[in-house]
DNA sequence: TATAAAATGTCAAACGTTTAACAAAAATAT
DNA sequence: ATATTTTTGTTAAACGTTTGACATTTTATA
């Protein structure tokens, strides 16, 4: 692999003028810059970015940790990240943490390790210490990390909200909520109180189910049958998008129809929920400004590490409206 | 950030000790190693992979470049690439090159300036001529990008014939197949051959509708109705499972029932569909064992350049029968 | 106690780049 | 022709690690 020496011989100028045309410093001659570059051209030359690197200059590469990228909430909030950092001359490394709180540990080691420029956190692991100590710019979506790595979220408060006003729109009297196990400071929290806050202004029935995040598919299934075999519901919060997949299946399995016996509300949006569900009402979370909002902060934190940030950045949820309500 | 002489300072040895700990090489006692380990931690010491690889250590870093992980399919895919690396002790950079080929090419420039161990390239680019420059260990998923570069695949053909029989089976007559725009070399070329090749043994009618792989949902969508409005056909083999949705949707807005007036076969049989669309008859391409094969390849390769590996490699497939075939 | 073996140390070069300081050469202006 | 400016070169140190050569100290063995 040709090193900068290769090119300095090849063009017949010193290393250091090389260095300066590939950093575009020092004053230099068009002709020595096109000889520099032809010769960089025929022997296909890469400047090292480990030696660069090495030397202070950033790595232009940014970690991000998030539950998984199978779920397509998070497989299009990587793509946008993935895209928007791109187009900023950046790279990720992609870290999957799933539900497991010592691969984090690892893989946020291994970051600093490789010396990241900076670091997108959004798994749902709790209690990692590690980001504490972690010395370099990180941005959290949707959890509470450490004092001062800022959250940037959609208003889950909102959401809740929103989707409580749908229901009643709908004419839904017998309420239900399906979340995946609450968690202290998880943001499916905030969507519950936004949504009961709405219906205890009603005199209405209201129940909450819990079913395990991490459950397969299979199993929520057949919760979600459970709950409506009784039949003494008419409409359902789902706290993400999937489960209120499933829902559908089920009630079209029991011969309950949507939206005449039972109305039904989900939440994330995706494109791919917008593009093959639309019959689905939802609470879309804005994936795009949220991403946006997330990588200023961070190259504002990359560019001086000192810099004051708020602590919780919020951005509004809109209402898609399908026909799983009226 | 600690170094590994501040390491050394603070044990009380020399930094040849320390690194000598590190790498677990020369000889040592347990004594020192207690105390070299105990100033690790109590430094939150991280050895500098730059300077590690600089002087000669592998990167640990490998390049993946897919057309974007918002599909499930790809999606999958790459929580699979990153799952079965981590636990080999690599991490991944992630290059969505879309249908971008300046994307990718810049993509595959910057993974060699970073000095990635190997790459992992399943775009659906083409001529991109710099793959046959590039001089480290590559793996392709389901394309040819140069003479060396070994081909980890599915096996399209038989895929096709499998979606053939079970349409067959189902007692379709008039068939349609629908599928991406063809381009050369393309892998689904090799299912709609596989396909044809147990359609032409009998006598029925068989009609082909190319829809632009990038073409939106919507735009599918409507060509897709059309196909159905004119109630010809019985029976539908999509290319891919998101296309097979698409059809569905529209079937039952034309009040087409599946499986008594039109039957259905998919392509891919992703976890997402097997768990969210279980009623669609799909092919399954083993996405687990390809990753498992790509990667052993390449590590292979990684471990001896110079060894010699097959031009392709054929995974079979599996029909997952759903009730969108009897 | 002498001797061998094991553990540690010192030193220095190397990986490929950046960058500062300074000197020399070439081009331009007066 | 001289003075000035611009371009290029030389040299060397630095980034943080690895590794080899060799020397010294400590520990175990006979």
């Amino acid at each position: 692999m040709a090193t900068l020496d290769d090119i300095a011989k090849m063009a017949g100028v010193s290393a250091t003028t090389v260095s300066r045309v590939i950093n575009n410093y020092g004053s230099l001659s068009e002709k020595t810059k096109t000889k520099v570059f032809a010769a960089m051209k025929e022997l296909n030359y890469q400047p090292n970015s480990l030696a660069r690197s090495l030397k202070g200059k950033k790595t232009q590469l940014i970690g991000v940790i998030l539950p998984g990228v199978g779920n397509p909430f998070f497989g299009q909030m990587v793509e946008e990240i993935e895209n928007q950092l791109f187009n900023k001359d950046f790279r990720i490394i992609l870290c999957n943490a799933g539900n497991d709180a010592k691969k984090e540990r690892a893989y946020l080691r291994m970051l600093i390790a490789n010396r990241v420029d900076g670091i997108i956190a959004g798994s749902h692991n709790l209690n990692i210490e590690e980001y504490q100590k972690a010395d370099l710019p990180i941005i959290s979506f949707d959890r509470y990390l450490s004092e001062n790595i800022p959250i940037v979220s959609s208003d889950n408060y909102q959401g809740g909200q929103l989707a409580a006003q749908a229901l009643l729109a709908s004419g839904s009297k017998k309420l239900q909520i399906i979340t995946g196990r609450n968690r202290p400071n998880s943001p499916t929290n905030d969507r519950l109180n936004g949504f009961k806050n709405i219906i205890k202004q009603h005199d209405l029935q209201l129940d909450l189910t819990e079913i395990d995040f991490s459950a397969t598919p299979n199993i929520k299934s057949l919760k979600i049958k459970e709950l409506l075999a009784k039949k003494t519901i008419d409409g359902i919060f789902c706290t993400d998008d999937l489960t209120s997949l499933l829902v559908m299946r089920q009630a079209k399995n029991l011969n309950i129809s949507i939206p005449n016996d039972l109305r039904l509300v989900g939440y994330d949006g995706t494109n791919f929920i917008q593009d093959y569900h639309p019959e689905l009402t939802t609470i879309m979370q804005p994936i795009s400004d949220i991403v946006t909002m997330m990588i200023d902060l961070l190259l504002k934190r990359i560019d001086d590490p000192e810099c004051q940030l708020e602590k919780n950045y919020t951005l509004p949820v809109k209402l898609i409206a399908g026909t799983s309500t009226i």
